[in-house]
DNA sequence: CTACTTTTTAAACAATTGTTTAAAATAAGT
DNA sequence: ACTTATTTTAAACAATTGTTTAAAAAGTAG
């Protein structure tokens, strides 16, 4: 199995596109092997010939999925930059990686969720955060009284909490108020600001607010 | 049906019972009408009797879950409180409300997903929410300086944000931070006095700041 | 008790599910 | 060309799916 030639780009990883786009619009239970088979052009086997089952496949694109979430983070992390300037990018690469991304975060704790085994540690995404380097420089902020006295964990909340959920919540938003795609695209700009503005001054109190 | 006795405690309320709890934890489609059935203790055809469909009866359960996340709302707007009370108020009660349904929000926002249709209008919500009074109150403070000039579609965005993904994002963030249950809970505790603050902050600037 | 309606069940239905088997097609090596 | 290994397929497998049918059980009323 894929020892012959290293053109990966072909059936396998087809499939794993294929696959993903399907896992992450129906879920895991919602949609069925020949779907995704049908959706590549090949036959059910062939699927279970590359990954062992359904659920192998399935593990394969939440871990892949999880491990893009992160890289996001990772990427904003490892530039030399203040915390503010950090906590501004991160949001605005947040908004914009998941516009281009709205199905991610629901499908990631959906797949949690069935998902049995917590196999998070295994991409050692805790390790990839502190190579970083993010949690001393929050530390040192913290100390030097620039940056609130918080958490990280609780902080890692604000974000994903402020950055996430507006896109997921689209469907509920829209149905309760109402509105337009096109709408809700405006609010989302709006929001983008309101969420940089309001972390920023919660988190680091002291400096100049004349946003 | 449902006409000879009024003891609606029974069978049909309790099949309505056992089908929440089922789907909030499995999903629609990651559960059978056979398990639903076999936790009540009943025959499967009992189910389409009462119901018409697998369908019909998760339409119902995601619409009452729906209202019952709105109703949590409403009844803290409909106090005589200003608005700074209702902000601490409507975030303690949400915070209490899921830590008490966990599943709820990712339930809902999964469900809203799958099901066709957005039936959201259907139970009104946006008049409910209009009745209590609260969209009044808030123009009125805005005019008046006293709340930050948001659209009420982002407040109900930071609010809900700030809400609900902290517990539906349980199972990532332990795993992403290997904590405990009692951790989690430690700091959502934690997290429910920092939105507070943090909210009340941003949305009511003028007010003196020595939480 | 009898006639009738409501509730519940057992069994069957056809369709679909994930997975496997065995054979065919294609590529690679000699 | 021949032999072997890899990729792909068609067909079948047993199990499970949501739903229906027909009959039994339980309740209600006269």
């Amino acid at each position: 199995m894929r020892k012959t030639m290293e053109k990966d780009l072909s059936t396998e990883q087809k499939i794993k596109d294929a696959a993903r786009k399907v896992f992450m619009t129906k879920g895991f239970s919602g949609c069925t092997t020949r779907e995704i088979a049908k959706s590549v052009g090949i036959n059910v086997a062939l699927l279970n010939y590359y990954f062992r089952s359904k659920g192998k496949l399935f593990e394969l694109i939440l871990e892949a999925a999880l491990s893009d979430f992160i890289d996001s983070m990772v990427e904003v992390f490892h530039q030399d930059l203040s915390l503010e300037e950090k906590t501004r990018m991160l949001i605005d690469k947040e908004f914009e990686f998941l516009r281009k991304h709205p199905e991610l975060p629901l499908f990631i704790h959906a797949g949690l969720n069935q998902s049995s085994d917590n196999e998070l540690d295994q991409s050692n995404f805790l390790g990839r955060l502190h190579k970083t380097g993010i949690f001393e420089q929050c530390e040192q902020a913290q100390r030097e009284g620039k940056m609130r006295k918080v958490n990280m964990i609780n902080v890692t909340l604000l974000f994903m909490s402020n950055c996430h959920f507006p896109i997921m919540s689209k469907k509920l938003v829209c149905g309760i108020y109402q509105m337009s795609d096109q709408e809700h695209e405006d609010r989302l700009n709006e929001h983008q600001e309101i969420v940089k503005e309001m972390l920023i001054n919660y988190l680091f109190p002291n400096t100049t607010k004349n946003a």
